[in-house]
DNA sequence: GACAATTGTTGTCGTCAACAACAATCTTCC
DNA sequence: GGAAGATTGTTGTTGACGACAACAATTGTC
């Protein structure tokens, strides 16, 4: 094997095979360090498994959390505003609602003012649903203000507050 | 229960049927404004597709530009390392290390010290390579920049340096 | 009334996280 | 020294998700 000796300034000379045992918290990220994706990319992982986790004894997942608080607060949407709204595909909202409306927490009702559109409804079952999603969703919350703290959880939601 | 979500337009009745045109931009978020996974998402959704966009040229996507990142840092690793280092499942980083090997950008070299691992090395032409990939990425950055402020974007770095 | 646009639907493709199983190889412990 | 258990890389499957393309039904426009 070509030993190819690297000479841009590595932080840690290995010649070819393995050096040392090498703890991962002494890995350096380099140039990732100074990557806003990243850390927001590691940071969205962990907020997506502990809503998911939180929200795991009523079998919940963010995307189909904010589909229906979506439409519990704009009841009569099309399937084309919600998607829209929340920068999901429509193709894609097509199989969230099969699921929801087989969970009885959706229904679609054919609109007598544009046939080809679905206004969307909680039902009286999907609103009660809503409700303790909702409580569940305020403690995985909580959870994040541990993690991050109150002040900076406010901060960062204020800086991205153009992007919801 | 909060029905009576958005104050912008008191009357949003619709018994069943569809009521009215509504606006994409008028329809509540209602609760979701207040979840920072939220605003994370929509926000890691338009960080990766700018970055996707940007390094467009070179082909690298995300989370290819880490692996490489970091095996520039710290040539020798070995694959579990790394995996372990960027939150990435192993098995998911033999397909990545396939692709980036195929392209002659990264190399695998049997460890003598323990013969089941791979130590991980960039080629020459990976090295150059990195570089420009560098590059792109830090326009990227610029783009984040653009978009949130200056000052933002490095608060967000300081709120999320514990997840990296 | 003809033609273009929209809506919901179905389908495919590729990325990604999460598991499970396996062979080869270390490590540990008796 | 050797059996038992752990680790490493690999292969495979599953499911959520974003992106696209095509289609029928319906609406809007000219």
């Amino acid at each position: 094997m070509t030993a190819s000796a690297t000479q841009t300034s590595p932080r840690k000379r290995a010649g070819n095979g393995a050096a040392r045992r090498i703890d991962a918290d002494e890995i350096g990220l380099d140039a990732l360090v100074g990557h806003a994706g990243y850390a927001v990319r590691r940071f969205q992982i962990w907020i997506f498994q502990d809503f998911i986790k939180t929200l795991g004894e009523v079998d919940i997942r963010p995307t189909q959390y904010s589909v229906l608080t979506v439409i519990g607060a704009n009841p009569g949407l099309s399937q084309m505003a919600v998607a829209k709204r929340l920068g999901i595909e429509r193709a894609r909202l097509v199989h969230l609602l099969d699921s929801l409306e087989q969970r009885k927490l959706v229904k679609r009702i054919k609109s007598k003012l544009d046939r080809r559109s679905h206004a969307l409804h909680l039902t009286a079952q999907g609103e009660t649903a809503l409700a303790k999603f909702k409580r569940l969703a305020a403690e995985h919350e909580r959870h994040v203000e541990e993690k991050i703290g109150k002040a900076n959880r406010e901060q960062l939601l204020q800086i991205l507050a153009g992007f919801t």
